[in-house]
RNA sequence: GUGAGCGUAGCUCAGUUGGCAGAGCUCAGGAUUGUGGAUCCUGUGGUCGUGGGUUCGAGCCCCAUCGCUCACCCCA
């Protein structure tokens, strides 16, 4: 206990009683964006640290204080990735995926950052990202969103609201973000501390403190939607007509601004207050000027992330937990460990589907009646001195009312397929 | 990075004005030698997070430190 090694901070193991929730919730993910026909694609998890300084903006909080970076022995620094977006982007370019047409892509793994552990916030947290390139109208935007809102249906899901807004393109963000800091100089003698820091570094991001000090003076700022550009305007409109058409609730949120600088136009955050108070579930929106940036040609671009962590612990229904074994094998006496090997592997040859535990360990039958008990499994199968010289084995229905049977070796596969089935109609 | 709360068995937690460290669950074994679950009995398991201090004596009081949790910040 003293000083055993311990897993890094904010750096947790999920166990064997957790990854049955893991597995149904990605089965889940990954069948909804198979339906929408996005492909997946693998990426390193360490990549070169200039990728993420370029895309995510190098006054962001991400790159200036959160990410895990060293130097490589031959001297580059390289980055365990803060997000996904950046990497896929590399990854596109790299292999000439751009120039192949419209790609939808999703990924899922590890994401790292250097944050203060809290509820729904890891330093190791899981984020499966979705990704849509080359496509410039506000239908995609639509088709991601629409998206999301059928896993939450699939997965049950009522407590999640969505919040959309437009920073425009990135030349009216300019226009905008001037008239932010000149407002808020104005007013600088009722600034917070935070928000001072932030004028010159990223005053957009001032919009969305919670001081209740600066609410009034937040709420008489600049709105945005007064610079946007004409086709970011029509952009939005159009999109909330898609949204609206196709049934899906959303809010305006004028001051949702994300904190990652390659953010422009649509902007969309799916929220709960569920969670506490990292209450993001998903978010995401446009980035058209990233792949140009990195010495691609134009492309557009949209995607989102889905926080899986947060998504598990909103999902939290139960009936989820892995398959119960069918077989629990007991078997006891001179020989019998051989013989019962043997048969388990034949049954494991004739009946893939069987999920069957071999008893190993030794110890009385009682004591492997106990062990076949707890592991939850329907039926122990019995062979024992008398059964091996019967060339028999004994099947006993741990789970309902049923006399115990004696069957030859040859006849137990079917024997035990007859049984089965009749448990499990389904 | 800042603040608050909490650290006692694998897990959940008791522990009185400072006086021999406990319970339940889990795990292991047993209650007529080849039969589980219910009940009962027994056992394993602890440097009370760590280090100092006060005291005849500290799980309890004081200081420091580490860890966890929640919140701020920020974000999925």
């Amino acid at each position: 206990m003293t000083d055993r090694i311990q897993a890094i901070r904010g750096m947790n193991d999920i166990l064997a009683e957790q990854t049955s929730r893991w597995q149904y919730l990605e089965m889940q993910v990954r069948s909804v964006l198979e339906q929408y026909g996005y492909q997946e694609i693998r990426f390193p998890i360490l990549e070169k640290t200039d990728l993420f300084v370029h895309s995510i903006g190098e006054t962001s909080d991400i790159v200036s204080k959160e990410m895990y970076s060293f130097t490589d022995r031959n001297g580059d620094s390289l980055t365990l990735r803060p997000e996904g977006t950046a990497g896929c982007v590399r990854a596109g370019l790299q292999h000439g995926l751009f120039k192949a047409g419209v790609q939808r892509l999703w990924y899922a793994g590890p994401m790292f950052r250097r944050e203060r552990p809290q509820k729904g916030r890891l330093r190791q947290f899981h984020q499966t990202g979705v990704e849509a390139f080359g496509l410039n109208g506000p239908d995609i935007d639509a088709e991601l969103i629409l998206l999301g809102s059928r896993l939450w249906r699939a997965l049950g899901l009522q407590d999640i609201t969505l919040q959309i807004n437009s920073l425009g393109s990135m030349d009216s963000r300019l226009v905008y973000r001037n008239a932010l800091v000149e407002y808020f100089s104005d007013h600088k003698d009722l600034l917070d501390e935070d928000s001072r820091m932030r004028l010159d570094r990223n005053p957009l991001r001032i919009l969305d403190s919670k001081n209740p000090a600066m609410q009034s003076l937040i709420d008489q700022a600049p709105a945005m939607s007064q610079y946007l550009d004409p086709e970011s305007a029509e952009h939005f409109t159009t999109l909330r007509d898609l949204l609206r058409e196709a049934g899906v609730e959303f809010m305006v949120n004028s001051r949702l601004v994300r904190g990652l600088d390659y953010y422009c136009k649509t902007v969309f955050e799916w929220v709960t207050d569920r969670l506490g108070a990292q209450g993001t579930v998903c978010a995401g929106g446009r980035y058209d000027g990233m792949v140009e940036h990195f010495g691609g040609e134009p492309t557009p671009a949209v995607g989102f992330a889905l926080g899986m962590e947060r998504l598990l612990e909103l999902a939290d229904s139960p009936g989820h937990e892995g398959r119960q074994p069918d077989l629990y094998f007991i078997h006891a006496g001179k020989g019998s460990e051989t013989q019962a090997m043997k048969l388990a592997e034949q049954i494991r040859d004739a009946k893939p589907d069987l999920k069957v535990i071999l008893h190993c360990g030794g110890g009385s039958m009682k004591s492997q009646f106990k062990k076949a008990d707890r592991s939850g499994a329907a039926l122990a199968l019995i062979l024992a001195e008398n059964e091996l010289e019967k060339r028999t084995i004994s099947i006993k229905h741990l789970r309902v009312e049923t006399a115990q049977q004696e069957v030859s070796w040859s006849a137990l596969p079917a024997v035990l397929a007859e049984i089965l089935d009749q448990n499990n109609p389904a």
